[in-house]
DNA sequence: GATGAATGAGAATTCATTCAT
DNA sequence: GATGAATGAATTCTCATTCAT
């Protein structure tokens, strides 16, 4: 029957202080999202854990699953951010690629939980999916472009098409990130990194600049 | 989940009808948990899915929680029983590697998308997380074995260290069972099949029989 | 974000005590608002009222504006039934004229509370307003077709309109049942049947039959 | 409504903005009650729509009622104001019923959805409904008068009462009223006033001065 | 065993009012 | 005076579980 929504959508803060008590919300409930789960990711424990009362939730998210969407959208945000800066510095192939995986795991690392929740998320709708999608997306490529210039170069093996590559080498990643951090499978992210690069080199058939 | 519990523990079922309206609930509960996630398992959903009423759901599960514990028990049981099947049947290592990932792959496609819900479950006990580690622990066991033998026949690199490879190709497959089944990227089995196995093969140096 | 609805849409109930269940939270709902408004008007005085307890309400009602809209539906079957019956039986238009208003009054009396409070409903919507205006203009029919009948006799005032004469010659019935049974002026029912008849006979010429 | 109450009571403004705002406050929410019902009637939306902000309606009102009060009172200011204008002015009986129904449909049409609202009013205290009843009465004693005039001068007929005889009629011009502006029937202002006028005229036995 | 109804604690949301600047 | 933020009690709605037949 649609009780005519008298409630104003809440605004962006105005204030300094608002700001302030926005962002504690926000960070809150990413912190209870990516460390207790969904059954501790009420705005009542939002809010408490933010600091802020009951009522201060509603003024700046008109709901639960706006505030769930605000966290997506920075996790998001933070990944894109995290896959432009970085592992092409280094000169030598193989450095690279621990340092592509390397960032590729740290930054797997913060968005792993989060990402993992909506995806089969009992409240998460298809922006949310889609954003995701998108975020993987992202790091396909990346990662197929650099294969492919491997290839051109004569570095890598030439047989492998590089979109597929790609998918699985960064399957590989992405899981490990969870097994790490989520599962905690008590293993040194060094090692894991040193083992997944000379794995990945391996498999595509790194050789060494001529 | 806990509330006060006065009922009678739920027995087995006795008669062949019993037992029938069991195993439905079960399968109902489980495609519910598959197809739809947290939100579609509850009693209600689960018993009108099965086509039962509403109360028979407690005539046979003491809680909502227990059915869960049941199916996830049925999913670990058929991880186990795919596990012994199969893959050491082939004589070259290389069709082992295929046929293992094949099995591998498809014993993830029916448990993954339960073994994820459960992994960061809402509601899940301690209990199931264990059985889960458990399930996970068998494969990367098997993976490491395999490995060792191959190394020892000097038919792989040597300098892997096994378990943690193990671990890390293990996570390969489990992560494009997701890909593939869960977020429905639109690729063949059979290609994912093969070119896993290619590059799972180099990168473990695999090397023909001499 | 649109949680998916997990809740079935509740049924009508299958057994005797479910269906005396639900007619007692109808009839509890509309005292409730009859007698006391909106505010009164909540699922857990309605729940109280009937004598169930809060969750009751919602096995046989998705929500307040259900109960509402079957209640609004409710008085407007009365209504359409008090119409059917009754006014045609006298023979002397006078007296007929007499009749119909103490029908009239009746039927509002019951209604008018009801109807008002959903008229400017906080929360009504349009499916209700039409149900208010679809019962108002059977009552608007009714009255035309008894003047056009009565003017073609030869036995009222040729010269009126009939729809608008009924229309405004109904508002004056209608409004007072609010003035009489809503605000409670202290006024004799009878009296008021008995003035109204003869300023509306006398409104319309009424001749006694030659 | 009461909630505790420790802040100061609002004073009357002192500035000339000051009253600008005031009048802001209570004009935007006369306007959403006459348009939009209770549920448009929240300090916050009365605030948004005067121009000002949240806080600044507490400036000026102790609370939502206290606007509410202001509202009604300048509402039956001008009704009474409007009562004394006006219809004596013309000299035939016939012309005077059309003035004073014009005057009269005319001052209820304003007032009609406010005074409807506060009838049943959610909200509204004794001192709210007394005000609206007096308002009536004024119109009620008005009309009775004229009728006992009328009847004095041998123009209209004698035995009927005339209280009761102005309170059916009052009610038929304010039904009108509200069956017009709120429900908008299709009906043409002029059209009804003319009509009622004539009902009315015949209702009381109107007779031509001789 | 099976069924549909009943229960009530808990979660989400609203909004009149108060506070700090 | 004006502003935007903060508050929290009251309300609606959910759903796992228990009960009566």
């Amino acid at each position: 029957m649609g009780r005519s929504r008298t409630n104003p959508a809440p605004g962006a803060p105005v204030t300094a202080r608002g700001r302030r008590t926005r962002d504690a919300l926000v960070a809150a409930g990413r912190r209870l999202l990516e460390t207790r789960g969904w059954p501790a990711f009420t705005p009542e424990q939002v809010a408490q854990a933010a600091g802020v009362s009951y009522g201060t939730f509603y003024t700046y998210f008109e709901s639960k699953d706006d505030l769930l969407r605000t966290i997506v959208r920075a996790v998001a945000e933070e990944m894109f951010t995290a896959s432009l800066v970085g592992p092409e510095t280094a000169d030598d192939p193989y450095t690279r690629i621990v340092e592509s995986n390397r960032g590729y795991l740290r930054a797997w690392r913060n968005a792993s939980r989060v990402l993992r929740l909506v995806e089969q998320g009992a409240d998460s709708d298809d922006t949310l999916r889609q954003l995701l999608l998108e975020v993987r997306e992202l790091y396909v490529q990346r990662g197929a472009e650099g294969l492919r210039r491997l290839q051109e170069a004569g570095l890598a093996d030439r047989e492998l098409e590089p979109r597929l590559t790609a998918i699985v080498l960064g399957a590989m990643v992405e899981q490990m990130a969870h097994v790490i951090y989520s599962l905690r499978e008590p293993l040194d992210e060094d090692a894991v990194v040193n083992h997944m690069s000379k794995l990945w080199a391996a498999a595509i058939g790194l050789r060494e600049r001529p």
